[in-house]
DNA sequence: TTAACGAGTTAACGGCGTTAACTTTCAGGC
DNA sequence: GCCTGAAAGTTAACGCCGTTAACTCGTTAA
């Protein structure tokens, strides 16, 4: 049995530890290039070590394994993609949550077309799927990328816009405590979390499936569709156009 | 260079072409128990030889490759859903299309609940991801599944409910034809298949956010969301509950 | 009857993830 | 200032994978 721990103790200060980081920082780099570049089955050990100039087992000094390394990867996307979420919140910060989240919507498009490969890795499968256990820093990381869009929900319900919709069967929902936990300390209502979860949804499917390209067949330039679903979800949340 | 036929010419009535017919069958049976068992992984040419009590190189007399194989798999899948969705819509053919649209929508989230691996491999990842060529028999299996939704979608337009959006800017649409050549002759308006579009993106969406696990955060039992997503799809058909 | 062909085999190549056993380099305590 | 131990990296190997080449065997059709 090997005895290497995982995360070696190296001084936080030293150099060592300096060398450390700056070798996970270009093994996630040279993964991502690979993924760009050549698709996720590029995304390979022996690959990326064959690029930094290494042997493949040289890895397992920085990951467990495979299954970790394209984990870390998908985390580090998911903390870019939240991070352009929240420039563009950012971009007009006296608009108002309303023109914000339009501006989100659009960046998240945006992103998923510039970034189509990286999308992939992080929508185009199934989250658990018998592998990936749960409660990982991916589960994390993407908390923070939907937090951007939870967030300014959570506005715009304080601005009161939202009308859910009646007579819902409030059979579901049990988990609020988790959703709550993210959105530190706002006691959102059952049904607004609905509205929220639908729109959110909506968003998802509208990018995806252009991304993807299962609109090819029918449109050229599905830009006006997507405008008009983003109005569509903004006139949801209580902010027409 | 190996001389042998992708297709050899078995006479269509004799012995032989029904035992390769029937190996063709065993060989997308075994790798659908596979993908299902263990997931898409699992499906290799090797363990369907394995299963089958051959070796890997016997299956290059009935694909051309692995990815051919995956592609063949992916296309009777397709077929599958298309007769599942079809037989929901003549559960019940004197309801209108409306209510038939409503279970086939429903049948679509039931078969992809039942089947998730299965719709994993059909929409879990990019259509044209720089291998599948178009034009090929996935293609039009994937017609076959979409037109049943698309009939109901050009039967409901007859009946004259739907109000498509106005003031939209058709700078999109331009392969038209191609929809239409699906479409048997039905002379549906721009603006009409946009709307198709856009319940079929929602439609979309809705169900793949919740087979993929994107949803589990929220909600333990998205069944109401969806009802109520495919109660404002059918609205935007001009069929309201 | 015989020649062609379909179906299947074995052997091999290169690439993959992973493990074991080893060497080298370096940081910190005496 | 040396020494020890851990971190970083190596080579070799195992079993998987897709794929190709060269071969055998049985059936089919002329």
């Amino acid at each position: 049995m090997s005895s290497t721990p995982r995360t070696p103790r190296t001084a936080v200060g030293g150099r060592r530890h300096r060398v450390r980081e700056e070798a996970l920082a270009e093994i996630l780099r040279t993964g991502r290039r690979l993924l760009v570049e050549e698709g996720p089955g590029a995304v390979t050990l022996r690959a990326i070590a064959r690029e930094m100039g290494m042997t493949a087992p040289a890895l397992y000094r920085y990951y467990a394994g495979h299954r970790e390394l394209v984990q870390a990867l998908t985390s580090s996307l998911y903390d870019e993609l939240a991070d352009a979420l929240a420039a563009a919140r950012d971009r007009h910060p006296a608009a108002g949550p309303g023109r914000q989240l339009r501006e989100v919507c659009h960046e998240l498009r945006a992103w998923a077309l510039a970034h189509p490969r990286e999308f992939g890795l992080l929508f185009a499968k199934p989250v658990a799927d018998a592998d990936t256990t749960p409660g990982t820093v991916a589960h994390d990381s993407g908390w923070r990328f939907g937090g951007v869009l939870l967030g300014l929900m959570v506005e715009l319900w304080r601005k009161g816009g939202i009308r859910p919709p009646t007579g819902l069967d409030p059979s579901w929902a049990a988990q609020l405590e988790e959703v709550r936990e993210h959105l530190s300390g706002a006691p959102v209502p059952l049904d607004v979390i609905y509205v929220f979860v639908a729109c959110w949804t909506r968003l998802y499917g509208t990018v995806a499936v252009e991304v993807f390209g299962h609109l090819d067949f029918a449109l050229t330039d599905p830009e006006p569709l997507f405008t008009h679903t983003v109005d569509e979800i903004l006139a949801a949340l209580g902010e027409p156009r």
